[in-house]
DNA sequence: TGTACATCAGTGAACGCGCGTTCACTGATGTAC
DNA sequence: TGTACATCAGTGAACGCGCGTTCACTGATGTAC
């Protein structure tokens, strides 16, 4: 890979990570990344392609690890617990640290912002080439959950999914606060230990048995808003 | 309000929440809302203020509601439990649905983009005028839950807010995933049945014990990658 | 009752600007004969 | 060894387009005398 092609990979995901793909122009990503505006259309053919190739690269150091992990985890002969399985997920996202200053963060940033902005492309295109490894973290989960039926399972994951990606993603922030609040810096790995118990106790939670009737009754200030702002 | 003004902020906040701020043009929204471009810049003065608007107008709705569920909750003699004050959050949410069709899931996603995309001055906004309200929630929280230290609480407290944005922003693509594969249809309501158990066995995790240290050394495969990507 | 003026909601067209992309071009390096 | 051509990385300037915003203007309604 030519230096001005990764000067520009290296300038685009740091800033697309802090402001998001379209609020990031490419006249600002190649003058931080210090290379010429045409660069980007001529190593990536369009800023659409180079959104996909920043997500990509780290996608492939992550799921590299991921997998072996995984693998791991499916060859125990023994019982699997929940716990074991989120840490599995623990030294893939922190190693990511190692290849760039603030790289787990940085990377579910990315994310949440496929997520948010994408308008499917990207969505289809991450879950086509990375999908089996939902499956196979299903797979352990459930493994480790016999009790929990398929529709809860699904629920919980994606809650789980979700709650990993918006705690990492936002840390910024609130480590910030929780600096000022307790003068205790806290990084990614600050926040994975923290998250472990609390999400390990959420996928052992008993199903509920509230059914949706009684749930839209138990509030005791009534309903009456009509369907109009007025 | 003029019929006008209120046209405008009924498009502008379904295209908002489903586009996000600066993918949704003044253009799209006027045109949609069958109103002159011009007519934006009339009645809010920019863009900016016009996004304000949408927001505001459901945090008034939401808040009003919210308040009153939790002066219910601080005058409970008895105890309080962690579940109780989740479901004080329920009513307020349902109840957006009767002021506007899907309206819970489009609130969530509104909040979503304004944590993602606002550049800080939405942030500032919104906890100048209801920070009182997570004051107030986090005081529930904490009488119900004691034991649990505060640094602790800070951080579950974040991810429990973080997984109900989340759950309920996202809620679209995953119900349609959730009806292939099931065939059940789930509404925000149904969601959030399932994400009261899930976050109240969280919040009552033990706490963890786990170093840091021991963290960063609990995975088999060795830390060997450079801080390189060539 | 009539006239003059003020206020207000809304409009059509244009403004300047920043955007992603394109294109003709340069200069260095490699290859064929 | 020398010459002609091909390939490649990169560049500077311009392109057309969509954007938020502005502005002079219209027409309806209200108010003062």
């Amino acid at each position: 890979m030519s230096n001005t092609k990764k000067k520009i990979l290296d300038a685009a995901e740091v800033l697309f990570a802090e402001h998001g793909f379209s609020q990031t122009s490419l006249r600002i990503i190649t003058s931080v990344a210090d290379v010429n505006l045409a660069a980007v259309n001529y190593h990536f053919g369009s800023k659409k392609d180079l959104i996909q190739a920043v997500i990509d690269r780290y996608f492939v150091m992550f799921t590299e690890d991921l997998a072996k992990e995984f693998s791991q985890l499916a060859n125990t002969k023994t019982d699997l617990n929940t716990q074991a399985i989120l840490e599995s997920l623990v030294s893939p996202i922190i190693r990511l640290n190692n290849v760039r200053t603030d790289g787990s963060a940085t990377f579910m940033k990315l994310l949440g912002h496929a997520y948010t902005e994408g308008q499917g492309h990207l969505k289809k295109f991450l879950t086509a080439k990375y999908g089996f490894l939902l499956s196979q973290f299903t797979a352990l989960v459930q493994r480790a959950n016999p009790d929990i039926d398929d529709r809860e399972m699904f629920w919980r994951l994606h809650f789980m999914l979700g709650t990993f990606v918006f705690a990492l993603a936002g840390h910024q922030a609130l480590s910030e606060i929780a600096e000022a609040d307790f003068e205790e810096k806290v990084d990614s790995s600050g926040i994975i230990r923290h998250l472990i118990p609390f999400l390990t106790a959420a996928m052992q939670a008993a199903p509920n048995s509230i059914t949706g009737d009684e749930l839209s009754h138990q509030s005791n200030l009534k309903e009456t808003r009509e369907k109009s702002t007025c």
